[in-house]
DNA sequence: TTCCAGTCTGTGAACGCTCCCAGACATTCC
DNA sequence: GGAATGTCTGGGAGCGTTCACAGACTGGAA
């Protein structure tokens, strides 16, 4: 296999010097419009492509991009959502030519390989998924000084780590109301974990609606699994059987508590209303299909990807966005 | 922020030369105990991390690999293995400090925007990911002799792209087996795609335990997508109004066919006995919880990976591997 | 005419690493 | 004792870029 040309090859063959063809690669100002096209051509006739590595060693500039995981492993099939997020951001990145590079942070030599990774200037940005409150990556990101942003808030670093999330606060009042219009009276809410936004700021929105009538009795914590959903709402079912309704946060919970709540003999919709919320597949596979909350997941995604590239562009600081929630009614509620 | 440290400062730090600090970097011969406990002492009070690019312009070698995303963009959802197989790839080449790139590959432009990207050296072996039969990415990665493995078959490119799977063919016979063993006599089937090696192997597994009692009739195909399910599903009632039983290809059209089956007052599994494929997450989550067929993921990404790596280092051709399945018996047959 | 600003081009010097060669020294064998 | 072999080290060259600078050439203003 011939060796791959380089700018010398194309230089020659332009009839120019490297630093000419050097100029058209980058999209340089001052040069001449015969230059520019010898160059063109005899990229083309060559098929030259440039090495990023020589770029990379002289620019400091990577032309990478680091997702991070920091979802513990065992939850490997918990968030289909992943898919959409990768998918998006692969092709937003992919238009601008940044690679996506994917790594894990799920314990402690996955988070110091990351930050090895980072501190080596392996990548000019930062994406972070799913980053619990008070994972020490976030400081050792932050003292690094590399562009970084999460998709979905960094609990306690709103300020510092830019994101795009879905309006979760919205979306749990539009479900709650939704549930107070059809006339319910007993709501009760089963809830994501504590540390994360989903979790805090749905049960935000439910108690927006409700205001004191969301008391602690009709609260139960799952920790988005299916079999945490079972287990809440059997709790809830015991504590306040005359329960009419339960706003879930996620729809793998929703069909945990499906499934405890036909066990009871509780019919839905007509004796327990069930909302979910996220939209995910599995939300039209149950019985009955859930009336849940559709979050825009590839909007959030390319918000998130447009908030890094801006970042890595040298902008100043950018502002967070949040995007709206839908409601969808199916027969579950 | 101090400049990065590179190999003289550590080669001063521990009073060497830059061509000893290699060696310790590269683990090569003839470096004194002494050199080398200076060099990892130097290493570590510098906080010395290598520049790949630096090391890479002159190896030519990336320490990354490329997994390429072949199916097309609508079908997000549809594949929540993915999400196994990527954290698997990702840890295991993480473990060799190999580090993962993810690409589409779902039109031309991406197709294109992969081979740039491999033809520019930028990664030293490709990891297809539900590569159709025919894809011309293919036959493109091939001219390039960079190494490639496939996670499942490429049809027609078996002999030439190295791939893990699981075995479909006898995971379909374990199934269609279990229906039979049950007293089911007129067992239908609905297939996957006929261009994907789970589409094809399944029914050719179907096809072996039932021989010739496998009739046209009796065979559906689908697209893998719940709602190809529920289509396939009415096609196959309204032509075999008494079949008793139903071999689905994947879980999810097999939810799909359990509505269809709902909708036409089937009881499932008394009066048809569903059985589905892949064990996921939807399995446990329809009414009733589906009998299906395992396949071990997580191995079949371990070995894609090992595939790879051997590949890689330049160990001479690799053979396939195909990992066994296993029945999981819920309530649908 | 002279001068200046603007346009365009070529070249040397990095960037940070690995590879290779030459040479120093120690050990073994004839 | 001398040659041959093996171990260890240092330093020059080169990987393929971009960047900064110097210089050539233009056109218009003074």
């Amino acid at each position: 296999m011939a060796k791959r040309p380089t700018i010398h090859d194309v230089a020659a063959a332009a009839g120019v010097s490297r630093g000419t063809v050097s100029r058209v690669l980058n999209d340089d100002r001052y040069v001449s419009p015969a230059a520019h096209a010898a160059v063109r051509r005899a990229i083309a006739e060559t098929g030259y492509i440039v090495n990023r590595n020589a770029r990379s060693l002289v620019t400091q500039r990577t032309g990478s991009v680091v997702m991070v995981l920091s979802e513990p492993h065992e939850k490997v099939f918990e968030d289909p959502n992943y898919s959409t997020t990768i998918r998006t951001a692969i092709r937003r990145l992919g238009e601008r030519d940044v690679s996506l590079v994917i790594m894990l942070a799920g314990d402690d030599g996955d988070r110091d390989r990351v930050v090895h990774y980072v501190r080596g200037g392996h990548a000019d940005g930062v994406l972070l998924m799913s980053t619990h409150a008070g994972d020490p990556l976030v400081d050792e990101l932050e003292s690094l000084r590399i562009p970084a942003v999460a998709c979905g808030a960094v609990i306690g670093k709103e300020n510092v780590i830019p994101y795009a999330a879905a309006d979760d606060r919205e979306g749990a009042r539009q479900m709650t109301r939704h549930l107070v219009e059809q006339g319910r009276k007993k709501i009760a809410t089963i809830t994501g974990p504590m540390d994360t936004p989903g979790g805090i700021q749905r049960l935000e929105g439910f108690a927006d609606v409700l205001g004191r009538k969301a008391s602690r009795k009709l609260i139960e914590h799952g920790d988005w699994t299916q079999l945490s959903g079972e287990s809440a709402m059997a709790r809830l079912l015991e504590r306040t059987p005359d329960l009419d309704a339960v706003f879930v946060a996620s729809d793998l919970m929703a069909a945990g508590a499906l499934s405890t709540l036909r066990a009871a003999g509780r019919r839905v919709p007509d004796d327990v209303a069930v909302g979910g919320f996220d939209d995910s597949s599995v939300a039209a596979t149950t019985h009955p299909p859930l009336t849940t909350i559709r979050q825009p997941l590839a909007d959030v995604a390319e918000e998130t990807v447009r908030l890094l590239l801006a970042l890595i562009d040298g902008g100043g600081p950018v502002d967070p966005v949040i995007l709206p929630t839908r409601l969808i009614v199916r027969e579950s509620a």
